[in-house]
DNA sequence: CCGGAAACAGACTATTTAGTATGCTTCACA
DNA sequence: TGTGAAGCATACTAAATAGTCTGTTTCCGG
């Protein structure tokens, strides 16, 4: 069981990632957090050297947070099917109903939300920043690339290009859905991106 | 001629957008604009009633220029071409013409990053992103249905989905661009979606 | 059960930042 | 050419906000 700090800590970057999603890193006060934890100066400096850490630390955990989803997403779809075609679509579709069923608050991209400030940030913050989109890109870019060797597309058509597109797609989506107050816009155009492929590789 | 009020008025309004697309809104000071345009307190006080009202005049004119573009894209677009197939395709290769032009640095859209920090704004500055959305789609969606009309889809697709999807690559694009410090990225996902729609149509 | 460290509370400080008050300068035009 | 308004400068105020300091409570191993 987690000790006591560590579940303070924990509900405090829970609340900092939601409270910058939506009102921004630089929007967000740190008594904010102390309001929506019930906590005090003295807590949240005893778990957090200053803003910049904690904004390192939401960052740090999102990105985990996220990466072991994706991956554990993809192993599911390799168990359900042994066809390149079907996993990626399965892939996709497991990502769509996880996102039905989160409800509101409509969620973000912790990545897209500091982009959006990025001259509030460190050089290491945006580096890393990339790095996990690059990890991002590179489940998908592995998944894509066997599709490829397997079933050839209608058109030439790279791997990469394809995980970028998937990528752009979910980053506009989130953006959009939250935009338009929409929860279904990020499922609706994972499902036009499923099109795609179908129309591509069948 | 513009007289100079206006002119003044128009170089915070740009010092303001860009500072925006790099700090957000909340990130950027008064101070920050008046020392990118050399002016001071009783200048910026002169023009706008205090900082939300800039926020709200940056966001119009924004909307306004950006409107403007694409109603010029799209005429032009029409007059070189009858087939409802190329004019989409030109439209969206005049926008990308546009974009290889801009240079760093790298521009963004006001709308994803005002909506990145939802809660700092009214509620009548939502409305009017999600109708400069409405309006962006719209622009799109009457090119898709006259097109949809002339050329039936290979899989049964809406023009509402398709200038949803196009609209959903563009931010998406946007960010990654910005995140991957890479010009080229809106431009390449722009060009995946024109081979999408030649699958489709043709 | 005790001693020290981890966990937290709350008052206080320094700085940043939006906004004001007042006065000076430039410009259109009667 | 004078006059009023638009345009702008600068010193100032009040509030917000990050971060500190000191002290108290809780927990946990010896």
């Amino acid at each position: 069981m987690a000790s006591k700090g560590e579940q303070t800590r924990e509900r405090i970057l829970e609340a900092a990632q939601s409270t910058t999603l939506e009102k921004g890193f630089a929007g967000m006060t740190i008594d904010d957090i102390l309001e929506a934890t019930a906590l005090t100066k003295g807590a949240f400096f005893h778990h957090f050297k200053n803003k910049a850490d904690l904004g390192r630390a939401v960052l740090e955990r999102f990105a985990q947070n996220d990466l072991d989803l994706f991956n554990d997403f993809s192993d599911r779809a390799d168990r359900l099917s042994d066809d390149p075609l079907e996993r990626v679509l399965i892939f996709l579709r497991l990502f769509e109903e996880y996102l039905d069923d989160l409800g509101t608050p409509y969620p973000g991209c912790i990545f897209a939300s500091y982009t959006h400030e990025a001259k509030q940030f460190s050089e290491d913050v945006q580096d890393y920043i990339e790095q996990s989109l690059d990890a991002w890109r590179g489940i998908y870019e592995a998944k894509f690339e066997t599709l490829i060797e397997a079933h050839p597309p209608k058109i030439e058509v790279t791997a990469r290009e394809l995980a970028e597109m998937i990528l752009t797609i979910n980053e506009g989506g989130f953006i959009l859905a939250n935009a338009k107050d929409d929860a279904t816009w990020t499922q609706r155009q994972s499902r036009e991106f499923r099109r795609y492929l179908t129309l591509l590789f069948s």
